[in-house]
DNA sequence: CAGCAGGTGCAAG
DNA sequence: CTTGCACCTGCT
């Protein structure tokens, strides 16, 4: 992929297994607002962005060479070779049908904290629900940086300022029975124990554990900050969407449970699970499948 | 108005 | 170890 710096903008150029509604309304991402066809706006890392499809490129407002090379190239996950990965997963009969679905996802990689309360925040909730209790917190928790049509956006919260937060405040924020959960994540930050410098070194399997001796983290949520947070690819966020899907297309049809879904996907799809389940979540959501 | 949504903790079998 | 149920909240 070629990226061109205008003086103004950063562009790049005829991206390639990159389209910013699959990207962003896979479901990976809480934190964008869609301003118009293939036009967003997004905050990460204290960082606003307007970000839009011109013609076949893709414009990063207002963003430096150094700021897009030193931040959001990682970000949108743009030094990943996309086509390597979904020829391979295209090699089952039956994914290929997802991943040709919506081919221009791409895997964020996002702030941690944001990603484990966001994904707290997610369960037994709808997305338009979870965005909003993230905007409410950002706004009561984060800072301002930046504006954009006359409204203030916030930066996600740090597990230091919202150190402290009440029940009550945090029920303001329509968290809901989730509180406490947020409260012990934020609590266990605090005490140092969710530092990602350490955490990150640890093996997947082991940094899992720590993550669900969090209240309120379990399989699921782990796995999905395991995937969009901190890389690591070959786990396999499954959820009732996943689960279905996969009972349709890999267990004939009968209810399969999470351990015996991890297996096969592990077997399928090996260190490329968590793109596959991008796909099938995505394909199996729009579709309804076993709905 | 009951039921449910991208799950999880907790009490029981 | 596996199963069943409650849970904030807002929408249908």
């Amino acid at each position: 992929m070629n990226f061109i710096y205008d003086g103004k903008n950063t562009i790049i150029k005829e991206p390639e297994s990159f389209v910013l509604s699959q990207t962003f309304e896979c479901g990976q991402c809480f934190r964008f607002e869609k301003l118009a066809e293939e036009h967003y706006i997004t905050v990460a890392n204290g960082r606003l962005l307007e970000i839009k499809q011109r013609h076949g490129d893709i414009v990063l407002y207002g963003v430096s060479e150094e700021e897009f090379e030193g931040f959001w190239k990682n970000y949108f996950d743009l030094n990943r070779d996309y086509p390597a990965i979904k020829s391979i997963l295209e090699r089952d009969e039956t994914l290929n049908k997802a991943v040709k679905y919506a081919s221009g996802i791409r895997i964020l990689n996002q702030e941690f904290f944001e990603c484990l309360i966001s994904f707290i925040i997610s369960q037994n909730n709808r997305i338009p629900m979870i965005k909003k209790v993230i905007k409410n917190l950002s706004q009561k928790y984060g800072s301002p940086v930046g504006e954009y049509n006359g409204e203030v956006f916030y930066s996600f919260p740090t597990a230091e300022s919202m150190l402290g937060a009440s029940q009550e405040e945090l029920m303001e924020c329509k968290t809901g029975f989730r509180w406490k959960y947020i409260t012990d994540a934020v609590n266990m930050a605090a005490e140092g124990r969710l530092e990602y410098r350490e955490l990150s070194k640890l093996p997947t399997v082991e940094l899992k554990e720590r993550l669900m001796e969090i209240k309120g983290v379990g399989t699921k949520v782990a796995d999905c900050v395991l995937l969009f947070s901190c890389g690591r690819s070959e786990v396999f966020p499954t959820d009732v969407w996943v689960k279905r899907v996969m009972s349709e297309l890999y267990f004939g049809g009968q209810p399969a449970d999470v351990k015996a879904i991890h297996a096969r996907a592990d077997e399928l799809f090996g260190e490329y699970a968590g793109f596959a389940q991008q796909y099938l979540f995505n394909y199996a959501r729009d579709n309804k499948i076993g709905a």
